[in-house]
DNA sequence: TAGATTGTTAATCGATTAACAATC
DNA sequence: TAGATTGTTAATCGATTAACAATC
């Protein structure tokens, strides 16, 4: 019996573990096959407790005095993150932005699927772009109504993003991945993740100031 | 007297600081004149003792009774992220990515000005790209003996992240922003900002099945 | 003035780290 | 077996929220 069963898993935890699986798939590559704790943390440059602690809310995936094999730790993480089934992706604005995320392959290799390129720019509607005939943003409804999609990739300018936002959420979408600096409103059950490149910029400009001064 | 004098600030704080600037902007913008902390923690979902305690690390910038004059406000979250000096960058690895972050018009607005584009592939060297033209990476060494750059993005495959990066610090880089999904491994005093691009897609991956499961 | 809202101190909450019995 | 390392409970630490005197 796990430990945390009820309870929601704390975003931060989430996010490690995609950082455990990240690094899990790099020591798998190396032909590395156990490790422990204590090294994964040294690694990663957090403590190995927090590395326990995080899995347990998931199970047992460790053996005393051994520590973890990391093929099985890394196939196991890779299911929790839902890493072993599809998903069906349509990517709305297709500018540099949109190019770059939908073109970076290792997200095919995991699983996510480009099926529907959108954008209102009639000189690059009906343009090639990966496989893909880019679609007039009018098509988007019906599009929805005849596919399932499981997310949405939003690399529009942040003028538009909640209204299109809304109109995916009507049809039913699910998840959105957010790369508009807004931020959306959605109901309760849509799941958004918001990627802050122009915040992160900031950040890094402050901490730069921070040294210095 | 500042009650945070000598502590450094939390990540966190500063990473709401770029929210806050974000939203003052769009305020500032639509013209209204002032707002206290309920309404900004309304608009934000935070609560009003959160903005409060966050700016208190910085000094006091509202009025009792009042609440704060937005213009300035926003003016004052500017300067404290150093967004009013101007920030050289250079472009490492023009893909997609690259091409993208590096077009982003908005960061010439905020002070952020791209001086040079460097990229291995000989298929693309010496093309234009924004006013420059790419040079081949084995310039790199002579280009940041000759110049002063702030800020170096990091667009590369994960596989080259590390090494390149240990060519900039070399050269005394103090600022990298990076978008390789590895953890880079610099001296004290080199500030890294990392966007976690594929982290943040399986973490909505995860939150998705959380919600079905 | 009276009402509103700040800046800051104190209380609470949650996340991280330490410790250790269990056991491979 | 003895040493190593897990999973989990308890202790600590830091961040968020509540409360309130100060004051516009």
């Amino acid at each position: 019996m796990k430990k945390h069963d009820k309870k929601q898993i704390p975003q931060r935890v989430v996010s490690r573990l995609a950082m455990y699986f990240r690094v899990l798939s790099q020591l798998d590559a190396a032909g590395v096959e156990r490790i422990s704790s204590r090294e994964l943390g040294e690694m990663m440059s957090i403590t190995p407790s927090q590395i326990r602690q995080d899995l347990s809310y998931f199970g047992e995936f460790g053996q005393q005095g051994y520590g973890y094999r990391v093929k099985y730790l890394y196939e196991e993480i890779c299911k929790i993150l839902g890493l072993k089934e599809q998903h069906t992706m349509i990517l709305i604005g297709v500018g540099n932005l949109g190019r770059a995320i939908a073109s970076y392959t290792n997200f095919r290799n995991r699983g996510f699927y480009l099926i529907a390129a959108f954008d209102v720019r009639e000189e690059i509607i009906g343009k090639r772009f990966n496989d893909l005939v880019i679609k007039p943003m009018h098509e988007l409804g019906s599009f929805l109504d005849e596919n399932k999609v499981d997310i949405a990739v939003l690399t529009v300018p942040a003028s538009q993003a909640q209204e299109i936002a809304n109109r995916l959420v009507e049809k039913g979408i699910k998840g959105i991945w957010n790369f508009a600096p807004i931020k959306l409103e959605v109901p309760e059950g849509v799941v958004v993740e918001h990627v802050h490149i122009s915040d992160s910029l900031y950040s890094l400009s402050f901490r730069l100031r921070e040294k210095t001064t």
